[in-house]
DNA sequence: CGGCAGTGGTTACAATTGAAACCAATCTTA
DNA sequence: TAAGATTGGTTTCAATTGTAACCACTGCCG
């Protein structure tokens, strides 16, 4: 029996005849309109279609496809370098690799000028299928854009920069309190 | 070495004089500006920074604060009616409401009409605990928001929507191919 | 009624992720 | 050039999450 809370059962009773719109709790919060839950549904929602996507299609996850996203525009890459790319931790990216390595979708190459550095570049066979995964993530972008107005995609690509810029800020300065 | 990929080692001499602009792969995917990405960044950003400030506070993983924020809008849920509320799948629901109930947090009772529900609701700590987190929730939402100008609220709570429509499309209809 | 399909919710187990410890190489500085 | 600090990357172990199987109960149909 899905009721609404009124305030009913904790309203002072001198109160009673305020006015009806108070009969909402006037500091609830409404999930569905709170941005980052709604951030987080819309982000799993398109990480999952296509994470399906690219598994069912090169074995390859998330993780493992934006390394070679990166790979393939740049080459000689060291581990620390994807990191700075692409957002994720060296763990994540260290795992990764070797999944791709695994895969013979990328080489990994001892950097002889600094001997901790492995210097990471696409394979033929990584080539060929960066060059088709590529088509495919180009098409979801595409997809999705193609359900909003140029007007909105310019929007949404400056308000996302400012979202990014004040989240970033949370993780620098420390959070609010 | 960072260096950018060329066409230069696959190019056909016979186009060698191609415009300059070839001299950047026309399909590769720049993955900062791929909207999937993106989001999946933005939003890992918030939440994280969001999860740390109900952890440290409250003792509260995610899961389980939408399960209270829920509940503190709406009584005498059952753990299927928090699906259908939160995205969020029976078991994580599961899980989110066996933490909070030792926490006592929220209060469980058998529902007499189909012994196979529970009836939840806020427990009076629960209440307390979620009248505390609403405000720093909205001071999250209104700090990220405060980075927005007026006309961008609007739009990009039209363009979530759209998107998320969209993205919702992909898992009914199954993916793209 | 009796059987069986569907629902509400939990459990068990595997896969994924995150944090910290770790190893090896390099850089710094005395 | 030896000692400690730093960097690049991997491993280990715990916590989180996802999937499937499962149990208990209800509702339907013969």
């Amino acid at each position: 029996m899905t009721t609404d809370n009124t305030r009913s059962d904790s309203v002072d009773p001198a109160s009673a005849i305020a006015d009806p719109i108070d009969a909402v709790r006037p500091d609830d919060l409404r999930l569905e309109k709170f941005l980052p839950y709604r951030l987080s549904v819309l982000s799993n929602r398109v990480s999952n279609a296509i994470a399906d996507a690219y598994s069912a299609r090169f074995d390859l996850t998330i993780p493992a496809w934006r390394v070679m996203a990166i790979l393939g525009r740049f080459s000689n890459l060291s581990a620390a370098d994807l990191v700075e790319q692409t957002a994720m931790d060296k763990v994540a990216i260290s795992r990764a690799v070797s999944i791709l390595i695994k895969n013979d979708y990328i080489t990994r190459s001892e950097d002889l000028a600094d001997r901790r550095r492995q210097v990471l570049n696409l394979s033929e066979l990584g080539r060929d299928v960066y060059e088709r995964i590529v088509p495919l993530a180009q098409q979801y972008e595409n997809d999705l854009m193609g359900s909003l107005s140029t007007d909105e995609r310019q929007q949404l690509d400056s308000i996302i920069e400012k979202l990014m810029a004040r989240a970033q800020d949370w993780a620098n300065r420390g959070l609010i309190d």
